[in-house]
DNA sequence: CCTGTTGGTCAACGCTTGTTGGCAACATTA
DNA sequence: TAATGTTGCCAACAAGCGTTGACCAACAGG
C-alpha cells in the first residue's frame, strides 16, 4: 500500500543506507501520517486535504503531523517522494520502447495513488508543478536521451511523451472522462504505444 | 449562459441576443468581476482564488460578488462559461481534421485564459471536472461522431482525441516544463496533428 | 416635494484553517 | 529509585474564509 516505509526498512541488500535513521517508536504512526495524506492529497488536491482531515483518517491528534513534518508542505513533501521505476535505459530495445513506457505507467498509476496526488496538486500548486517537473526530468528524460535518434532533441521528445502519458492520467484518473476510464488496459497500451514510439524515435517531422 | 461580456461588446456579434437581456448601469462592473474571476482562477484554481482577492483584482467590495452571483460557486459557473468554437463538422476535409483540430486547440488556448483556469480547476474540484466532461461531450463527441469510420466508437476517439490536447495543455500551460513551453506552435501542429488524425480516423489496432 | 429602485461601501458574523504550547503517560537508562 | 527523553492528546491562538445585513448615494417617476 504505502511506498516506502521509514526505520529499518529495506534491508541491506545494495549499499548503504543513504539515511542511517534509526528505528523510532513511532514509525507506525508516521507511516500511518503519510498513507493518509496521499489518500487525501489525492482524493481532494493540496488546499482541500486539511491537515486536521489527514489526522482524523490516521486517526492520531493533527498536532502530530506538525511535530514529525513540521508544517503542510513538508508533510507533502514527504508524502510525494516518488520514484517511477523506469527500467535501465541500455536495457530496453529500441522498437519496444513505446509499449513498454505505456504499460509501464499503466502499471504505475493502476497501483500507486501518489502519482494522482501529485498530478491533483501539480496542477494548483507552484510546489507540485516543481515536483513534477523535476521527476519527469530526472526520470523519463534520461531513458528520452538513449532511446532517441538526436540527444540534443531528447527534450522536446521527452515532453511530448510526457504530454500524452500525462494527458491519458488526467482524462482517465483525474477528470474522469466515461470513455477513458472504460477503456482496457491492454487498449489503452495499443493506442498509445505507436503515439509514444514516434515522439521518441521518428524522424523530426518540420 | 454565454460568454460575451454584456456591455461594450468586441464586435463580433452580428446575429441576435439569444438571451435579450436590457442593458444595467452595472455591466461594467460585472464584467470586470468576471474578468478578474477568469484571471486568479487561471492563476491559483478554485481554493485559493479567493472572493476577496477577486474583488480586489476588480476593485470593488466583495460583497458585491455576492450579489451579483449568488455564491462562489456562482461565480464560478459564470466566469467558466465556453464555447470551444469548433468549426461545423459536415464542413471539414476528414483528412485535414486533425491537423485543424491541433491548430484550432493551440489558437484557443493560447489567446483565452478561460481554458487554463477550466484545467487548473477540474483537476481539483468537482464541479469543474464536471463542467470539463460536459464540454468536451457536447463540442467534441460530435465532430468525432462525423469524422470517424464507426460512430459507435466516437466516444473513445474524441476521449483519446482529448487526452492528447489536453495533456499538451496540461504540460505547456499548467505544469510549463519547459520544453514544452519553448515548442513553436507550428512545431506543435506537426508533431500532434498526425497522432490526432490517427486518433479519429486509424482503424482499430485491436 | 416624496418614494421606490438600483449601485455600492462598511463592519461584522460564524466557521475553518494552520499552527503552538502545556500536560499526562510511557520507555529507557543510570 | 529518580531522571530524562519520547509519544500522544487537549485546548487554544491568530488569521483568513464565504457570507450577511445595515446603511448611504444616486437616480426615476409621480
Amino acid at each position: 500500500m504505502n511506498q516506502s516505509s521509514p526505520g529499518t526498512g529495506t534491508g541491506h541488500g545494495t549499499g548503504p543506507d543513504p539515511t542511517p535513521t534509526p528505528p523510532r517508536r513511532s514509525d507506525a504512526t508516521r507511516t500511518a501520517i503519510l498513507d493518509a495524506a496521499r489518500e487525501r492529497f489525492a482524493a481532494d488536491g493540496y488546499e482541500r486535504a486539511t491537515i486536521r482531515a489527514i489526522a482524523k483518517h490516521a486517526r492520531i491528534d493533527p498536532s502530530m503531523v506538525m511535530r514529525y513534518y513540521g508544517n503542510k508542505e513538508g508533510l507533502f513533501a514527504a508524502a510525494m517522494a516518488i520514484d517511477l521505476k523506469l527500467p535501465d535505459p541500455g536495457s530496453l530495445h529500441r522498437d519496444e520502447a513505446g509499449r513498454m513506457l505505456v504499460t509501464h505507467f499503466l502499471d504505475m498509476w493502476e497501483e500507486n495513488e501518489v502519482l494522482t496526488a501529485l498530478l491533483r496538486v501539480g496542477a494548483t500548486n507552484q510546489a507540485g508543478a516543481e515536483r513534477m517537473r523535476g521527476i519527469f526530468a530526472d526520470q523519463l528524460l534520461p531513458l528520452a536521451r538513449r532511446v532517441c535518434p538526436d540527444p540534443e532533441q531528447a527534450p522536446v521528445r521527452a515532453a511530448l511523451v510526457s504530454s500524452q502519458l500525462l494527458g491519458l492520467a488526467l482524462t482517465r484518473y483525474v477528470l474522469r472522462f466515461p470513455p477513458a476510464v472504460a477503456l482496457a488496459p491492454q487498449e489503452v497500451v495499443a493506442w498509445l504505444a505507436p503515439t509514444v514510439q514516434r515522439y521518441l524515435t521518428a524522424p523530426h517531422p518540420a
